[in-house]
RNA sequence: GGGCUCGUGGUGUAGAGGCCUAACAUGCCUCCCUGUCACGGAGGAGAUCGCCGGUUCGAAUCCGGUCGGGCCCGCCA
């Protein structure tokens, strides 16, 4: 007899064998029925109290029992069929009943839609992917990386392992350390991403590196951002001198992916490619969502003589006054606004300053001071109508900017505007190689050191180091950053040049990146590539706004897995092993 | 490191100074039930309200601290 799966139950009359788990049991004393669920779907069993001893166990069984039944497939009468589940036509009538395991009582509810806690899904984890949902996300899943490793074999890339165990990297994030035992005092560290390999292997002569490989970095969580392991699809192409040849490349997967493995709609076939400056000024953020419009508009000019101190000053002060128009926002709540005037105050503002455009007028409490043809001025420039409300930030541009950036997301989140069926792509371009560290009162790198400055070697030597612009990009999803690339510096003399200028001397340099310093002065290609991060992606393309939903074994938001108890105590003999001192007294 | 927020039977919630000897749903146990489909019916067990301290005649409820979760800032691509 052939085992069937509970979604493919045979045909009817046909005498088959199914094994699952008791998703729930009607038992009308006379007649049972159970519910046998597997990773295909669920299947009716009737328990006749003729098949003795089947009814007798039958009687005895509870919910997550692993149970085994035969007997034959019959169609349900007409008004017994049950249109919800798709075996609902058909029912086994069991002959034989086995008990393959027991379970205890659940602590959390396989079978039902009730909430639980995140924390009780996590401890039980093994459960909850029993849940139908999680079924479906990690076939999904898996489907996902088919369709990436078969787009990017198609391209002629090979996968390549590079190595888990790899060196402390000085830039970018903090380490997971590996004490070494051979070598006391030596520690190896997770990679963060494999860059350095990588940037090797075009070194090495392969022509198109992928992998879909797991980086580790030990900062803390957020709802898009996992704790410590998470997995890019990372690639490189050497002799590749443009980031475009990147962008075009790659570009085909994602849309790909959006359209025909995700089932959603592009909100534009052709990507748009936004300078990070542009990014800035027009949305407030380097990752902007555009799915919705809701642009800032700088009315610094039409406010430069305004009556209103506060602008005033902060114009005079060479900063800018810029502001969004949120349609429909007269109908906020005085305290529905409180609440946005603090998520601005969160992000650095004084206060947020707006004017309400109601049946042809302007209510506001700051409405005096301006004049009416400034009231004029900033209703043509933001395309304010009646009901729409005019949000103002005035500051320092980077501060302005960004306060406005989060509030655009806010409003567009409480408006509904981003549509969940939509996925807005765009290249962000042309980030600034250095940004000013305004902790330490130095010059840093903006994104990482790895790239060409736009120009080359020439462009370094600008006056203005703060304007040199990077070849690099990143991609983004519906204001997730889902990618980020460059084209890589593969000249030594460049290198060093572009350390310098943060004071970092040659040493320096040959001591923390001297493999690839060394591999580069061997006739290294031009190369460029790109990582996506598959985890964000794959959460935006289905639809969820947590990242621990669509991992199968994540750690919580503060980094410990309460199904394994890890991070956990270790023996002495181990430590003493690997030569670090016990804590633990 | 910081801000906001949550913590009540196994699970999910309600209760917001005395109506609490803590309610509801679900789960669990016992019994009844031959067409249910998250079956139904009757009965029962199960919580010192995260922990410590304070205010009060009286605290699940107010205050302080602490531990844990979530979101955010910092950090991170």
């Amino acid at each position: 007899m052939r085992t069937y799966t509970t979604s493919a139950p045979g045909h009817i009359g046909e005498s088959i064998e199914v094994k699952g788990w008791v998703n729930s049991r009607r038992d009308h004393g006379g007649l049972i029925f159970i519910d046998i669920r597997d990773h295909t779907s669920v299947l009716q069993l009737v328990v006749h109290p003729e098949a003795a001893e089947a009814f007798a166990l039958a009687e005895s069984l509870r919910d997550e029992f692993v149970i085994k039944a035969s007997g034959k497939i019959a169609e349900r009468a007409e008004e017994l069929k049950n249109p919800n589940i798709a075996t609902g036509s058909v029912e086994l009538v069991v002959e034989h009943l086995e008990l393959l395991n027991k379970s205890e009582p659940l602590p959390i509810l396989v079978n039902s839609e009730q909430n639980v806690s995140e924390d009780m899904r996590l401890r039980y984890r093994y459960l909850d992917l029993r849940r139908p949902k999680m079924q479906h996300m990690l076939k999904k899943r898996a489907e996902y990386y088919s369709c990436m490793r078969s787009y990017m074999e198609d391209q002629e890339f090979i996968e390549v392992a590079t190595p888990i165990l790899a060196n402390s990297s000085p830039e970018g994030a903090r380490d997971f350390l590996i004490p070494s035992r051979l070598h006391p005092g030596k520690f190896y560290a997770l990679p963060q991403a494999p860059q350095q390999f990588k940037q090797l292997l075009m070194v090495g002569g392969i022509p198109r590196y992928y992998q879909l490989a797991a980086c580790f970095r030990d900062e803390d969580s957020r709802a898009d951002r996992l704790y410590g392991e998470f997995y890019q699809l990372d690639l490189e192409v050497a002799f590749a001198e443009s980031g475009e040849e990147i962008r075009s490349l790659m570009e085909p997967l994602i849309k790909r992916l959006v359209t025909d493995f995700a089932g959603k709609k592009l909100l534009t076939e052709d990507v748009p490619r936004i300078p990070y400056q542009e990014a800035m000024d027009r949305y407030g953020s380097d990752k902007p969502d555009l799915r919705f419009g809701m642009e800032l508009v700088d009315l610094s000019e039409v406010l430069k003589d305004s009556g209103f101190g506060v602008f005033r000053n902060v114009l005079t002060d060479g900063g800018v006054v810029k502001a969004i128009c949120v349609k429909g926002a007269s109908s906020l709540s005085r305290s529905q606004i409180d609440k946005f005037t603090e998520i601005a105050k969160s992000e650095g503002a004084g206060g947020l300053a707006y004017l309400t455009f109601e049946a042809g007028e302007v209510k506001s409490p700051i409405a005096k001071f301006f004049s009416e043809a400034e009231l004029r001025a900033i209703r043509e420039a933001t395309g304010a109508e009646d009901g729409d409300v005019v949000f103002f930030g005035a500051d320092k541009r980077e501060k302005v900017n960004k306060v406005l950036g989060r509030l655009r997301s806010e409003f567009a989140a409480h408006f509904k505007l981003k549509d969940p069926n939509v996925i807005a792509l765009a290249w962000v371009v042309d980030f600034p190689f250095y940004e000013w560290d305004e902790k330490n009162n130095r010059l840093d790198f903006g994104h990482n050191p790895f790239s060409m400055p736009k120009g080359g070697v020439e462009a370094l030597a600008a006056e203005d180091k703060l304007g040199i612009v990077a070849d690099q990009y990143d991609m983004v999803m519906n204001g997730y950053e889902i990618c980020s690339g460059a084209v890589r510096n593969h000249n030594p003399e460049v290198m060093y040049k572009v350390f310098a200028h943060l004071g970092y001397d040659e040493h320096y340099v040959n001591a923390k990146f001297g493999a690839m310093i060394n591999a580069f002065k061997f006739g290294a290609p031009p190369h460029a590539g790109c990582a996506f991060g598959v985890d964000r992606m794959f959460m935006e393309l289905m639809t969820e706004d947590n990242i621990r939903e669509i991992v199968a074994f994540p750690k919580n938001g503060s980094g410990f897995d309460v199904m394994m108890n890890s991070p956990s105590v270790v023996d002495d003999t181990q430590l003493k092993e690997l030569s670090i001192q016990s804590t633990s007294e």
